[in-house]
DNA sequence: CCTACCGATCGGTAGG
DNA sequence: CCTACCGATCGGTAGG
């Protein structure tokens, strides 16, 4: 019943889910170790050999699956930012009703997506490449809008004074979940779940 | 008193300020153009032709003042620690004593040093170059441990409910901080001081 | 601080 | 999906 990771993070990219041919494989499996690497040595540092070597293939034949190493890029960052979507979405249709615990469920589903390192890695982008075109930079920025207007339907139902700014608690909470990747260390104490809950036990104060 | 941005955020890398070379000047500049390219497109994606033509120099003129494009990026990423590091901490010595008003302090400095878009600008990384050296690495996080700590001291104060793990709570506010450059728009509603202020206030609940 | 380079590597293409 | 390339650009150096 439950989709592999990566299907559920490309369902959109990819389409119907149902039939997958080889050469979608191929572009599933070639997303996955450009996530991977993008996401530990970083898009520029990332050479298209290395992504090619990763998948055992030559460099030319990437060009099959993809037009340009942007068109790679666009691809994994729309990937991850419908993972998180689509996880921290399945957790709110959970029909939690008490405003916390729709955000905890919220963190919890985010932190486990972002620090999942099984299969499709979720690239965490502070600075697009340089070169992106305008068109491309707007329909990036639409969907991660997209995610963002969801977490502030949660975070707008809170019980928080009159004083407290929701949009700087939007804009610190989201920025908060996404430095988790650079501090988390798995197998340590804190498992992703853990760092949820109790990241939202700290703004709840 | 006051000594300018640039020359209290290198005073460490520069040695004494009061007598400073042509040499030293020139460095500064670099740094600081080389600090704004480096924040602006990225390390990677910026060249050190880049650098020289904003600084007007031919490219091979910057192997004068530094040995590689990496001791570049160490001189950038130190001096931008320092930056925030002397700035809070001159913030913390106006001593205040109550726990959540030292925190404001602390965060109104941080961010005001983060968003300052005059002369030096800090650079905020959360992935080192690959091909760093293991020893550079290590000297780096050292730095940036020195500025955790003294936070964490300011964190360690606050009256929280025992339930709060303070280490989440440190990483939390540290990761949101350094998010706050994606955000930020000058010359918009939120001076930096109001959205330190703000951050501080969401996090006292 | 400049002129004049160099070897390596990059993203990408032709043609099969 | 591979072989065989290409032009551009990269960090860096020699020599002044």
């Amino acid at each position: 019943m439950e989709a592999p990771d990566i299907t559920a993070a490309l369902e959109l990219e990819e389409g119907k889910p149902e039939k997958e041919t080889r050469a979608e494989i191929r572009r599933r499996k070639l997303l996955t170790i450009a996530s991977d690497l993008f996401a530990t040595k970083g898009y520029d540092a990332t050479s298209i050999r290395d992504v090619a070597a990763a998948a055992r293939m030559n460099s030319a034949s990437l060009y099959y699956h993809f037009a340009s190493k942007e068109e790679m890029f666009v691809a994994v960052e729309n990937a991850s930012v419908d993972k998180i979507h689509d996880r921290v979405s399945a957790a709110l249709a959970a029909r939690v009703t008490d405003p916390w615990e729709r955000l905890e469920a919220a963190a919890v589903a985010h932190a486990e997506a972002l620090l999942d390192r099984t299969g499709f890695r979720v690239l965490v982008t502070l600075l697009y490449p340089p070169g992106l075109s305008e068109g491309v930079r707007h329909r990036l920025a639409a969907r991660r809008d997209q995610f963002e207007r969801m977490m502030a339907e949660v975070i707008d139902t809170l019980p928080l004074a009159d004083d407290v700014d929701r949009f700087v608690f939007r804009k610190h909470y989201l920025g908060g979940m996404n430095a988790v990747g650079v501090w988390y260390s798995p197998g340590g104490k804190l498992a992703p779940a853990d760092i949820g809950r109790r990241i939202v036990r700290v703004l709840k104060g």
